[in-house]
DNA sequence: CACTTTACCTTGGTCGGCCAAGTAATGAGC
DNA sequence: GCTCATTACTTGGCCGACCAAGGTAAAGTG
C-alpha cells in the first residue's frame, strides 16, 4: 500500500486543508466547532465553579425544580452512568442535593440546592454571550438557517443513533 | 433491548427544547450534533479498532509520512498530553510507531505502522458514509452553506479561545 | 403468591480531552 | 562557556462520556 507521503515539503499551495480534512469537511468542521465551544463555554463556567456540561444539568434543575434522575437522563439524551457521576461530583460541591423518592424506592429526586440559585443568572448570562460570540457577525438569516440545518443533521444522526428524543 | 438509554417510549413530549435550550439554540445544538457524530463515528469504528478521534491522528499520519509529535499537536489542534496519551494507547494497540528524532533528541517521530495501513482505506471509507449520512437529504447549496457557516463559527470562537491554527 | 420482566440507578473500566506542573534538550544572549 | 528562556514531551489529576454488568425495587404475569 502506498503511504502517499507527498504533503510535507513541496506541494503547490492547496491551500492548506490538512489533508484529512478532504474526505469530510463538515464531519470535521463539526467536531473543531463543539471543541471550541466546548473550551470557550469551559472558560466562562470556570468562574462560577462549573464544568462544561454541568450547566445544561443545572438549567435543567433550575428550570424545573425536583425531578427525577431518570427524567434528567431523558431530556439530557445522556447515558445513565454519565448523570449519575455528574450529580455525584455536583452533590460533592454542593449544587445538588438528591434524597430517595417516597413513592418509588428506587429513584432519587435530585433538585438545586439554594446557594445553586445564585448562580443561575450567572449562567444564564454566560450562556447567552456564549451564544452570541458563537453567532458573531452572523446575520439573522443566517443563524436561522444554521439552526435549521443543524437539526436537519440532528435528524440524520438521529435517525441511526436511536438514541435521541423524538421532536414533533 | 433498550439499556434505558433515551426511550424512545413514551416520553411526555419533550416536544419544544427543555427551555434550557432557549438560552442558545444554536450552542445547544452544536454539542449535540457533535455528540451524536461522535457516537456514529464511534461505530463505524468499532469494528475497525479505533475510538473516535482516534481516526483523525491515523488519517493524518497516513497522509503525511513520519512526523513529529509536535506537528500532529499543531495539526490537529489538540493538546499536548491528550495526543501523548493517544499515542500511547495507538502504539500499544500496534497502530503506530514511535522513535525519538535524531535531529531533536527531545522529539519524537511518529508513523503508521504496516499493519494499520490496512485500515486506510476502510477508515477513509467510513468517514466518507458517515459525512454522507450526516448531510443526508441536504442539497449541495445547503452543504456549502452549512461549511460556510461553521466556519464562521469556527473563526468566531477560534478567536478569543487563541488556540487555533490560523489558516489562510 | 411466586416468578419474570422491566425500570432505576450504581460501579468499574476505558477513552478523549483539558489543565497544571515537571523533565529534558535546544537555542539565544551575555 | 554559562545562564536563561523556549520548545518538546510526559505525568498526574480531573471531568464528560461511553459501555458492560450488577443490585434493588416496582410492575406485569401465571
Amino acid at each position: 500500500m502506498d503511504t502517499g507521503h507527498a504533503a510535507t515539503a513541496d506541494v503547490p499551495c492547496t491551500d492548506a486543508l490538512p489533508g484529512a480534512a478532504l474526505g469530510g469537511p463538515v464531519s470535521h468542521a463539526v467536531s473543531r466547532v463543539a471543541r471550541l465551544h466546548r473550551i470557550a463555554a469551559g472558560k466562562l463556567l470556570k468562574g462560577l465553579g462549573l464544568y462544561p456540561g454541568q450547566e445544561l444539568l443545572m438549567m435543567h434543575l433550575w428550570d424545573s425544580g425536583p425531578v427525577r434522575q431518570s427524567e434528567l437522563i431523558r431530556t439530557l439524551d445522556l447515558d445513565p452512568s454519565t448523570v449519575t457521576k455528574m450529580l455525584q461530583r455536583l452533590e460533592q460541591t454542593g449544587h445538588v442535593r438528591r434524597r430517595p423518592d417516597p413513592d418509588d424506592r428506587r429513584a432519587v429526586l435530585v433538585e438545586a440546592t439554594d446557594e445553586s440559585c445564585a448562580l443561575h443568572a450567572a449562567v444564564r448570562d454566560a450562556w447567552g454571550s456564549l451564544e452570541e460570540h458563537t453567532l458573531a457577525g452572523l446575520e439573522s438569516d443566517e443563524r436561522a438557517e444554521l439552526t435549521r440545518l443543524l437539526a436537519k443533521v440532528e435528524a440524520n444522526l438521529c435517525q441511526e443513533t436511536e438514541g435521541c428524543p423524538e421532536r414533533g
